[in-house]
DNA sequence: ACCCAGAATGAATGAATATTCATTCTTCAT
DNA sequence: ATGAAGAATGAATATTCATTCATTCTGGGT
C-alpha cells in the first residue's frame, strides 16, 4: 500500500550531463514531494521556497507549477503523502494477519511507530510542521483527521481484542487507544524537539511501560 | 511569576482618535508579543508578517523593529514568553505548598494543563507552530528544552513523593514523568488538530486514567 | 510655559519569491 | 527518418514583505 520513495540520487546535480529527461507524471510528482519533505525537514516549513524544492529535486523552477497547480497545492499534497504513508503503515500492521499473536502485533506496531531510520526524523519534522499550521488551516486539519480516524478505529479494535483475550477488567478500549495514540505523538514531539533529553530507546521503553500497565499478560 | 496579558482592546482601531501614545518599553514589547500570538494562532506562523502584527497591535509598522531588532527576534521572544508562561504555571503548582495533599496537587496540575479558556487554544497554536520549526532551528530547540528540563525535574520529584507516599511498587518516577509529559503533549496536539474527535472532557479523562493506573490510591 | 530627548510614525527601498509562458528539447507513432 | 504532442526549461514579471530613517509628536523636567 505504501509507495516506496523512488531512489533517484539528486547528488548528480553538477554532473556535466544535464540531459533533459522526460518521465511519467506520477514519477515527477513523487520526486517533487520527496524534495519537499527534505526541504521542510532541513529548513522548516516557513522557509521552504519553490526554488529550493526544485533545485533539491535537480529540476527547473517551472516544473513545480506544471505538476502541481501552485505551491500551496504542492505543500498540501506533500502532507497528504506523509500522512497516508504513516497511517497506512500502522494499519497494515494492525489488520494484517501475518502476526497472529496479539502481544507480538502490539510490539510490531510500537516498533513501527518509534522505529529508527534517518527517514524517520525527516518525516517527524514534516509531520509537526503541518501540525503547527493546522490551527489556521482547515485543509490540513481535514487531511490529517481523515486518515487519523481510520487508524484510531483499528487501534481501538485491536485493543478490544486484547482486552477480551486477556479478560482485563475495568479497561475501556476507546479511552486506552486515545491515550496510547496521544502518548506516541507526544514521544515523537520529544524526539524531535528535545532529542538530548529523550533517546529513542527511552521513548520505546516509556511506550512499552504504558502498554504493560494496561495489558500485563500480553507485554513482556 | 506569570505576567498577565495587558488588556488593551485593539478594537479601537478605526476610531477617529489616532492620538499617538508613548508607553514604557516593557509595555510596548508585551503588546507586540500579544499581537504576535494572536496572529500566529489566526494565520499560522508561516503567514505572519510584520504589517499584520503591528496592525493587530494598533501601531505603526516601524515599531516592531524599534523594540525588537528584527522579525526573527520578535518571533524568538514570543516563543520564549509562551514557553515560560506555560512552564512557570506548571512549576508554581508543583512546588507551591498551597495544596498539601499530593493527589489534589496532581489534579490541579492536570486542570492547568488541560484547562479551558479561549486563550488556551491560541497558546496551543503558537506552541506547535514553533515545534514544527524546531527541527530546523536550534534556537527554538534551546529555548524550549531549557524551560522543559526544569519542569520535567519538578514533575519527577512530585511523582517520586507520590510513589513513596503510596508505597507503590515497581514504578519508576522518571519513566512515568516522561510518559505523562508526552501524554499531555499528545493530547494538546489532538485538541488542536482533531478537536472533533477529541473533546476537552475526554482529554482530561484520558490523562486522569493514566494517573489513576499509576497511582490508584491518590486519584479518584 | 517651554524644551528637548527620544518614542512613534509610515513612505520609501531593495531584496526575495511565486507564477507565467515563449522557447527548447524528447519521445514515439508513423 | 520525420513530425507532432507535450514535457521541461528558466528568464522575466509582478507582488509581497522586512527593514530603514527622515520627520513628527509627546510628556516630563525645568
Amino acid at each position: 500500500m505504501t509507495e516506496a520513495s523512488s531512489a533517484t540520487p539528486e547528488v548528480l546535480a553538477g554532473a556535466q550531463t544535464k540531459r533533459r529527461q522526460i518521465l511519467p507524471k506520477a514519477e515527477r510528482r513523487q520526486q517533487l514531494i520527496d524534495a519537499t519533505i527534505r526541504c521542510i525537514a532541513q529548513h522548516g516549513l516557513s522557509a521552504v521556497t519553490m526554488q529550493m524544492v526544485t533545485r533539491d529535486a535537480g529540476l527547473s523552477v517551472g516544473i513545480a507549477n506544471l505538476h502541481f497547480e501552485s505551491k500551496d497545492n504542492l505543500l498540501k499534497e506533500t502532507l497528504r503523502y506523509v500522512a497516508e504513508e504513516y497511517h497506512n503503515g500502522q494499519i497494515d500492521i494492525m489488520e494484517g494477519t501475518e502476526i497472529p499473536d496479539l502481544g507480538e502485533r502490539l510490539d510490531a506496531l510500537l516498533d513501527f511507530q518509534l522505529g529508527r531510520g534517518v527517514t524517520q526524523r525527516q518525516k517527524m519534522s514534516v509531520w509537526f510542521a503541518y501540525y503547527g499550521e493546522a490551527g489556521a488551516r482547515p485543509v490540513y486539519q481535514k487531511i490529517v483527521s481523515t486518515v487519523d480516524k481510520l487508524a484510531a478505529q483499528k487501534l481501538e479494535t485491536l485493543f478490544a481484542s486484547i482486552i477480551s483475550d486477556g479478560g482485563y477488567q475495568g479497561v475501556d478500549a476507546r479511552e486506552l487507544a486515545t491515550g496510547y495514540s496521544a502518548l506516541i505523538d507526544g514521544l515523537h514531539l520529544g524526539l524531535l524537539v528535545t532529542p538530548r533529553e529523550l533517546s529513542k530507546r527511552r521513548a520505546r521503553s516509556v511506550a512499552r511501560d504504558f502498554l504493560r500497565r494496561a495489558f500485563p499478560d500480553h507485554i513482556r
